[in-house]
DNA sequence: TGGGGCAACTGGTCAGGCCACTTGACGACT
DNA sequence: AGTCGTCAAGTGGCCTGACCAGTTGCCCCA
């Protein structure tokens, strides 16, 4: 047998969790004043300072506006929330939410080879090291076997690309997309198989980076993303259920 | 006289800032180990509750791994950290940081690009009411006056772009850009004024994107960005001290 | 010398209390 | 009758002190 993580909930991420969870599926909706600390405490049968810690999670990501002697507010998570909600918005009660994939692939399509373009542009003078560490990450892409194992391969090539690419706000965007993808990276393992072992491909990103040949490398990158996007995008079309239409 | 916010800064949020301002200045490296919370709690003079609070917002930010019955240790947040964390790392003790604002700039210029061309591919089979909202936020563009208004409502303008563009990545990235920006909105009216007043450049992306004509759109942003973008990056070349090599 | 077990940490949660702030209604003044 | 202070009730902010639940490492015993 595998054996898995033993799931150890806290009360706090409970009740995050219950409370985010009725803001996306629309059971609590922007503007609505929540129940005070004390009797969501009672509600829910903990402590006041298990309720606290929650709302005050929720208030650092925006999704809830709290004021000192007055109550506290819903707020529209999708005008205010960060990056950082989506590992949320993707999966819901288990399973992944098509629109939120969907989106995803899409930013991946497009922004990848604009941060490779800005590696690209950066590479030639950045430190031996990083170079070094994107020449290593493609020969581990090349030397790895099974399709969970080239996956974590070829995120470790991503990282050294954005280390390359020397800016702070795509490295944040990347860490964050990341955070969202990886839980979903077995399941997803084999629609992008194909992609990760499409070593031209990444070779080919790989030496217009380093020759800092920014079109290039960001041709590269298309060609080397878009057939499992669009597979990707392709399937979900087939599992999406008919009632898309709550976004905007 | 101008009255501004009073500003109520409360006992978590100080610690939080003591806390993240070590970890960004470097005296407090990642795999550190922060002092127990009952011995936090006397150093920095607070109850225990209070630095439970900020550890739990730096835990949720994924600046800190804490352990039930381990010790709270520091995280890399340049490899952990997600792009909620960029308005603390633009402005350091009051002051814009170059790097930062660079990378900020940058990332507008080549990933606004893409996001209108996004928007541009579902514009023309959008509600009409999201399409009639780019038209008004492109009227107000030119009825408004004053530089600080005006930036406004370019933020308007994008808003209603992002919200056409209709996918949830790019909608939570600009929520998060926005928040690192607007603090510094008023010190950067200057910089930017050039490019809000260019009514001509707002105008071909609106069109282009009411059109649905995806490549023209991401060109003429491009076109529009591009100017202020450089200008910005001449003038933090010039404030930029010259010990600008510890970041990768 | 190896292993088991205990003790001393750590964070997790609870209870109850006081202070600061907001709100709205009430009453007194204009 | 309208307006402005005042006050009480309810809210979040923070504290104290306590106990539970994991982790760690030392120490002692086989």
């Amino acid at each position: 047998m595998d054996f898995q993580q033993v799931a150890r909930r806290q009360v706090p991420d409970d009740i995050v969790d219950q409370l985010v969870g009725s803001m996306i599926d629309g059971s609590l909706d922007p503007g609505a004043a929540l129940p005070s600390e004390r009797r969501l405490a009672e509600l829910l049968g903990v402590s006041r300072p298990a309720v606290r810690e929650a709302l005050q999670r929720l208030s650092a990501s925006r999704l809830v506006d709290v004021r000192h002697g007055g109550s506290t507010t819903v707020l529209d998570y999708q005008r205010n929330a960060g990056l950082e909600l989506l590992p949320r918005l993707l999966v819901r009660g288990g399973e992944l939410v098509p629109v939120v994939a969907r989106s995803i692939i899409e930013a991946r399509l497009l922004v990848g080879p604009e941060m490779v373009r800005l590696a690209a542009g950066r590479a030639p003078g950045a430190a031996p090291a990083a170079r070094q560490a994107l020449t290593d990450a493609m020969a581990g892409l090349g030397a790895v076997i099974g399709p969970i194992a080239r996956q974590r391969a070829a995120l470790t090539f991503w990282d050294a690309v954005v280390d390359l690419a020397d800016s702070i706000v795509f490295r944040l965007m990347y860490n964050s997309l990341r955070q969202a993808y990886e839980p979903a990276l077995e399941a997803l393992a084999v629609l992008l198989d194909g992609e990760v072992s499409d070593l031209d491909g990444y070779r080919a990103v790989t030496s217009a980076v380093l020759d800092g040949d920014a079109p290039g490398a960001a041709e590269a990158t298309d060609k080397l993303l878009r057939p499992a996007s669009e597979a990707m995008v392709r399937v979900l079309e087939v599992i999406t259920p008919d009632d898309e239409g709550d976004e905007t």
